[in-house]
DNA sequence: CAGCGAAAATTTTTT
DNA sequence: ATTTTCGCTG
């Protein structure tokens, strides 16, 4: 009570109060009354209710301000989780330039799995691990059980091991221990998914590992076993912040409801209706039922919108309405309607990527009545990563520079995973795992058998793999080049240890001075040791070694140089870090890679990653049934997921700002096979008045300008509006099928032989070499239509419109 | 044991 | 259609 009287004062602006006030507080007066309300009420639990685009992490960083302005707490003291590293990374940006840098920061900001790991690491042995455990990826964990379910002797072709993984993450994220699964998910895999799953988290505690469901789950059985601990905790992180509330499972919601079960000082901000995560284990019931864990909660609602012109957030409005559990939010702004949400359909999944393509070319040129737009000003939202391929494939031939965001990532690719198992075995000696991966990577002569020999007789012994292996040698259990070979490679690793830094010793901690300082404080420390080499240089020797930057050098597929270049980039980055060890782990977590480039490209994502993002326009491509809604969603979870996915139309909508353009493709190709496709329902969904329908233009090529579908569906309103009142029977619709039905088949594979005859461009053979803008000087070696197969000097083969390229002759030099 | 060709599986979304 | 896995041969 008393130190509010301060700021009460303050806003009666006497000057003697103002003279008194502790700080200046300008981040309140950019606050609506509403995020003013989420700030301002700091004591008690508090439900934020944001919509898409209401300013929730501004309210959110205002908050965090706000308690360190008012001596509520000290920036040590606030607990404060995100999903992703990307919105952590914002909000401490945000609250650093708030505070004008005045701080060090909130050391307790993070993710879930970040602020878990750093938790954990000083807890590990109440879990029966030592503080310096690693954290598997998935590869690892799946090798992990295979072998298991090897042994058990489980035919692997009707139960795969992968099938057992999510099994056990889906428990994980339930927060289920062995102990504590119901029987009737222990008889799941064929009677022995409890079995395994015990065998799999004892086999893990040898490992000294965990994997990424066991970073909450221990800290939950720790909080509920030692409630020694947990008082800790909750004396010592007096204010709690969520982003995302929407998205938590099972155990992140066990995990927060205990740490705030003392002071219940806790403010969830989150979206029901971004909620899109069910599928891996996201409760919306968290936040639907947020008002009866915390009673007494004090709900707030942000609903004004600063993001999307009316028509936008209108049609986005109305799809979202078709949902029946909602808390219930109405969104407005102040902004102009704006543009109209646009819908076009097409013939084929390559007609609506090519005319995606001139359409972003004619926003680029500011021909489609609105300001020029650059390239980063727009995306393209798909519903599944696989429909990104049109796109890139189109992009590629036009030239147009784009971005793959969310796309296979860096650490994830093999040669970088390889490279890291190499440092995760000099760094840890028992990471039986990453040994076994490396064993014969580059071949080593070490096959199935030689790998068993090494498995039998670590276990035999009970010792490490390497240790195993070491053994294995001096008994001569194994000969000719195998032998030779394993003995350099132990050799190598031996020495590596010695050169690189001191492996890590653990650092007794007690829980007094544990969290005494959440910045500075780790678990582990490094011992001064007698390196020969900092741990870039290590890292280099390591590689080349080991040979395994030669076995790249040596290979000769199109892709080998880029994996090279690959791991020059990760050793690069290692020069961020202190230690091999800090890398690792931050490698382990932190598992996106924004490389910002100076490029200007258009981005390419699923709707998923877009979530938390916003652009001036946005294409939403693929909006048929089956695949948007997809249709496994809906096999799988019934209404539940067709309601997820609806929240996922309603995300993507409100991605936009201004311009919003819908399209769906008559038909496309589905596992290689050309499917008709119904435009999705949620078309339907989309408010009239909001829409405009757009005339597709030709169905085949460039040559006699835009013929439209039949004539010209969706000319006027009313047509289109007939369109969309039922997308099965539209005008639009059927013409698309009568289209279909003049090339006399439904196999688009036939009229596109008909398209071949319309367009007669090939002035090439096979054998002439061209010249193309972006890929250079090749030569033809296929001609399919208007499409060619050059195989470039430098790009490699690619497929090209032959429009694209012309004949090497004809390039002035 | 490795390299090659054939068969099978894949396509939702990810901290 | 493309990618991964499997099984055979050298």
């Amino acid at each position: 009570m008393s130190s509010f009287d301060e700021f009460d004062a303050f806003e009666g602006a006497s000057l003697s109060a103002r003279a008194m006030a502790p700080r200046p507080m300008p981040y309140l007066d950019e606050l609506n009354p509403a995020q003013r309300e989420a700030v301002e009420t700091p004591d008690g639990p508090v439900l934020m209710l944001a919509g898409a685009g209401t300013g929730k992490t501004k309210a959110l960083t205002a908050r965090i301000v706000h308690l360190l302005n008012t001596n509520r707490a000290r920036p040590n003291e606030i607990l404060a989780v995100t999903f992703t590293n990307k919105a952590a990374r914002e909000m401490k940006n945000r609250v650093g330039n708030m505070l004008g840098h005045q701080i060090e920061g909130v050391p307790w900001l993070g993710t879930f799995h970040a602020i878990c790991v750093k938790l954990l690491r000083r807890h590990a042995e109440l879990v029966g691990l030592k503080s310096n455990f690693t954290i598997l990826d998935t590869d690892d964990q799946l090798r992990l059980l295979k072998q298991l379910v090897a042994a058990a002797n489980i035919d692997d072709k009707r139960w795969p091991a992968r099938q057992l993984a999510s099994l056990i993450d889906g428990w994980k994220n339930r927060a289920l221990t062995p102990e504590k699964l119901p029987a009737a998910d222990a008889g799941a895999y064929n009677h022995m998914g409890g079995q395994l799953y015990a065998q799999y988290q004892t086999r893990l505690k040898e490992l000294n590992a965990v994997d990424f469901g066991d970073l909450l789950l221990h800290m939950v059985t720790i909080f509920q076993d030692h409630p020694d601990v947990l008082s800790n905790y909750q004396r010592w992180f007096r204010y709690i912040l969520v982003d995302e509330y929407q998205d938590t499972n099972v155990a992140q919601y066990l995990w927060l409801r205990l740490l705030a079960s003392a002071h219940k000082n806790i403010c969830c901000v989150g979206d029901d209706d971004q909620s899109i995560y069910g599928w891996r284990g996201a409760e919306v019931g968290n936040i639907l039922r947020f008002e009866k864990d915390f009673p007494g909660a004090h709900v707030v609602r942000l609903e004004q919108n600063y993001r999307s012109t009316g028509n936008i957030l209108a049609a986005a409005s109305n799809v979202i309405r078709g949902n029946e559990n909602r808390l219930g939010k109405e969104l407005w702004t102040e902004a102009d309607l704006g543009e109209k949400v646009r819908l076009i359909g097409h013939w084929d999944g390559d007609e609506e990527a090519r005319w995606v393509g001139e359409e972003v070319e004619a926003l680029q040129r500011g021909t489609r009545g609105s300001d020029p737009k650059s390239l980063e000003d727009m995306a393209i939202l798909v519903r599944a990563s696989h429909q990104m391929r049109a796109f890139e494939d189109r992009f590629l031939t036009i030239g147009l520079p784009y971005r793959v965001i969310g796309g296979p990532r860096f650490y994830e690719r093999l040669e970088i995973r390889d490279a890291m198992a190499y440092f995760r075995v000099v760094v840890s000696p028992d990471d039986d795992l990453a040994f076994e991966r490396i064993v014969n990577t580059p071949k080593r002569g070490l096959g199935n058998v030689a790998q068993q020999k090494i498995q039998t007789c670590a276990r035999a012994n009970g010792v490490s793999l390497v240790e195993g292996a070491r053994i294995l040698l001096e008994e001569k259990g194994i000969g000719g080049k195998g032998a030779k070979e394993l003995g350099i490679l132990i050799d190598g690793i031996d020495r590596w240890r010695k050169q690189g830094t001191a492996p890590v010793i653990e650092v007794p901690l007690d829980d007094d001075d544990v969290i005494d300082d959440g910045v500075t404080q780790t678990a582990m420390r490094l011992q001064e040791g007698h390196a020969e080499l900092n741990h870039v240089e290590l890292a280099q020797v390591i590689l080349d070694e080991a040979g395994y930057t030669a076995m790249w050098q040596n290979d000769k597929t199109p892709e080998a140089p880029g994996r090279l270049e690959n791991l020059k980039e990760l050793v690069k980055a290692l020069e961020g870090f202190d230690n091999l060890q800090g890398f690792l782990e931050h490698v382990s977590l932190i598992m996106d890679n924004e490389s910002e480039d100076a490029e200007q490209k258009i981005s390419i994502m699923t709707l998923h990653a877009a979530k938390g993002l916003e652009f001036p326009a946005v294409f939403l491509p693929g909006w048929e049934d089956g695949l948007f809604p997809s249709q496994r969603s809906m096999d799988e979870t019934g209404i539940k997921g067709l309601e997820e996915e609806r929240r996922l139309a309603y995300v993507g909508i409100t991605r936009a700002e201004e311009i919003c353009t819908i399209s769906f493709a008559g038909n496309r190709r589905v596992f290689g096979q050309w499917q008709n496709q119904m435009p999705s329902r949620f078309i339907d969904e989309l408010s009239d008045e909001n829409v405009e329908v757009l005339t597709p233009p030709g169905l085949y090529g460039h040559s006699g300008g835009s013929r439209d579908f039949g004539g010209g569906f969706g000319q006027s309103g009313l047509e289109s509006s007939a369109m969309k009142a039922d997308g099965y029977n539209s005008p639009g619709w059927k013409r698309l099928q009568s289209r279909a039905g003049q090339y006399g088949t439904s196999q688009p594979k036939e009229s596109k032989a008909a398209a071949i005859d319309l367009t007669a461009v090939s002035s090439f053979t096979v054998g002439d070499r061209v010249f193309h803008q972006k890929f250079g000087y090749g030569a033809v070696t296929g001609i399919e239509g208007d499409k060619l197969t050059i195989a470039f000097e430098k790009a490699g083969e690619k497929k090209v419109v032959s429009r694209f390229v012309s004949a090497s002759d004809d390039v002035p030099f």
